[in-house]
DNA sequence: AGGACGATTAACT
DNA sequence: GTTAATCGTCCTG
């Protein structure tokens, strides 16, 4: 709503997603997403909602069938890019967690976006592909290191950030998963208000 | 080699 | 509430 969700802040170091995926999961509503492109632009959003993907007994997570080509981005270094696509047409992002090895990650599922340097609220991008179309996002970012010094796309901490409030509920769009993984709340999203 | 299905979305009835 | 769009991935054979 303001100029300053556009200031840069302080990046988020690899430790971050170094830590339990729910843990990482729970703490992204309220941090800001960040793009750089060519020219220097800079397009930030507000992270709406997550949604936590735990591990080859999570049957809803991709790494349910093992390390394959697909996966195989999701068991290495925390802080890496997965974008995968799905439905013939959509992309997904996902940022990946935990120790290396250990395949997991927390998917974007919404996002406040602001535009630079002018910070006019867009169209809500209310649902993982919208986010992706937004930002630009396809398979050639599957992989990014977002925790790089000199990583195009990451997260940060905003500068005045108040503690948000975050809801939680089961996670989205799992279809014929079954039980319990298809009720387990795994689904961050800021609640009505952000703090302040 | 073939088929079912998907961490979705927009456009319908 | 229902359905088409559209293709990579995974499972079966």
């Amino acid at each position: 709503m303001n100029a300053f969700v556009l200031e840069p802040g302080a990046r988020l170091p690899r430790s971050f997603f170094a830590q339990p995926t729910l843990t990482v999961a729970r703490l992204l509503p309220g941090k800001l997403l960040v793009r750089l492109g060519a020219g220097g632009s800079r397009q930030a959003g507000v992270i709406v909602e997550t949604e936590a993907y735990i591990g080859e007994s999570d049957l809803a997570c991709h790494a349910r069938s093992g390390r394959t080509r697909r996966t195989a981005v999701m068991y290495g270094a925390p802080g890496t890019a997965y974008v995968y696509f799905t439905y013939g047409m959509h992309w997904m992002l996902n940022i990946v967690t935990e120790h290396s090895g250990f395949p997991a990650a927390v998917l974007l599922r919404a996002l406040h976006l602001y535009d630079s340097p002018a910070a006019q609220p867009q169209p809500a991008t209310n649902g993982p592909a919208k986010l992706t179309r937004a930002l630009q996002l396809d398979g050639t970012w599957n992989t990014h290191d977002m925790c790089a010094p000199d990583a195009q796309l990451f997260v940060e901490q905003p500068q005045q950030a108040a503690p948000p409030r975050i809801v939680c509920k089961p996670r989205v769009g799992l279809g014929k998963t079954p039980q319990p993984w298809l009720g387990l709340p795994w689904n961050f999203c800021l609640g009505a208000h952000t703090g302040s």
